[in-house]
DNA sequence: TCCGGTTGTAATCGAATGATTACCACAATG
DNA sequence: CATTGTGGTAATCATTCGATTACAACCGGA
């Protein structure tokens, strides 16, 4: 018999779904839970509590942990590169003083920062860059990096110099994401500075997208 | 009585020492492990072996498994520091080509480089700042993060936007090598020009100090 | 209706790990 | 030579966590 308490549970929260769309819920889950306590401090419980089921299904639906991660980095991965061509192949009207590649260049910055609002999205796919010494997640990180990489040089066209610039402004952006600065803006000055001067532009939309305050997350 | 295998052990690798070098010791281990592993990751009997002492005493001699990451975080910011710092006042003869600003970026930027070196210390810096949220590190690897900056606007004099260019070349930089891309280099194609491009000038002297192959670390 | 596949959980297990305890060895000191 | 402090270990404990097993509930079709 199945406790009261399990059933009114799922009364609630509505009924069975199918395996596909629980994936797609457990990974929206595990990239939050990746995100704020990295790969081996996340734990395959919490991704489950956070996903509303149990941690045995987490596990039987992909497998291990490893493989769960393995399903988020790709997963991150796909939405930051669709996002980024959605930016490339936007032809709203655009500002006649810069140029187009100057404009592209200019939405895919702000789509690299709108993916904020995906909660743990940057945060796990900066853990996974560092777990280069992994044997299975470490050749899947590079792969990953060099996907984003070609994505610059091939797709948006641009130079090795410009690809570097661009994919060092991300890494920057990422670790001030990671390192959760917004916690202490406006309370601690210094930090407010820095913070300032890291965003000078896209500042005030990363204040509205970027969850703040006492949350776990 | 003590085995004798511990007996043997102590007489190879020397006799007993102050527990300040044996501090200094196992924060070298440290910064390897949890630079390969991360916090979570990471062990402290993994730390005690890597420094060849038992783990209780690693425990002992830090408290915790978070001090001693804390005070690898602080050994680490203090060296990275102290490179810049004599690189900054480094005044050997300069090439009369370039200006003495340009001229001190460039070796604090190689000596940035040079801190590869010290293995596991980009690293572990790097995990710190993605635990942000975590409530002790986080709060540490913040004040580290901004100390650094305070060094490049205070100490070195740039203005904010040098200070953000600077400080992204330097997470590229560290992405890379978490990432351990050197792995593939000359293997992998793709990652090979990756990694060219993204170390155009720096390249010998990364290849030459950055330990590669079949390296557990 | 019953039956087989799918969605899901409870219970539990074994291994790993941070920490604690109790102890040992050595050296300096009086 | 006793003693006391310091450097160090072996043994072990309590938790935690990923994984496994066994089972339950639901649903569509023959």
């Amino acid at each position: 018999m199945t406790s009261p308490a399990v059933d009114e549970a799922r009364a609630e929260t509505g009924k069975r779904l199918s395996s596909e769309e629980r994936r797609r819920q457990i990974l929206v889950a595990a990239l939050a839970v990746f995100g704020a306590r990295g790969y081996e401090g996340a734990t395959t419980d919490e991704v489950a509590r956070a996903a509303g089921v149990s941690q045995p299904y987490v596990v039987r639906l992909f497998g291990s942990k490893e493989n769960l991660f393995l399903a988020a980095i790709e997963d991150a991965l796909a939405r930051m590169l669709a996002g980024f061509r959605a930016a490339l192949a936007d032809d709203s009207p655009q500002d006649p003083d810069i140029t187009p590649e100057k404009a592209a260049a200019k939405r895919i910055g702000q789509a690299y920062v709108d993916l904020i609002a995906v909660r743990g999205l940057h945060q796990t796919l900066a853990h996974a860059y560092l777990l280069g010494s992994h044997p299975v997640i470490g050749a899947a990180a590079r792969q990953g990096f060099a996907k984003v990489w070609r994505f610059f040089r091939d797709e948006m066209g641009l130079d090795a110099d410009e690809s570097r610039a661009f994919m060092a402004e991300g890494m920057l952006i990422s670790t001030m994401i990671g390192l959760r600065i917004v916690d202490d803006y406006g309370s601690d000055p210094q930090i407010t500075e820095l913070f300032r001067s890291c965003f000078p532009t896209e500042l005030p939309h990363v204040l509205e997208v970027l969850p703040r305050g006492t949350d776990r997350w």
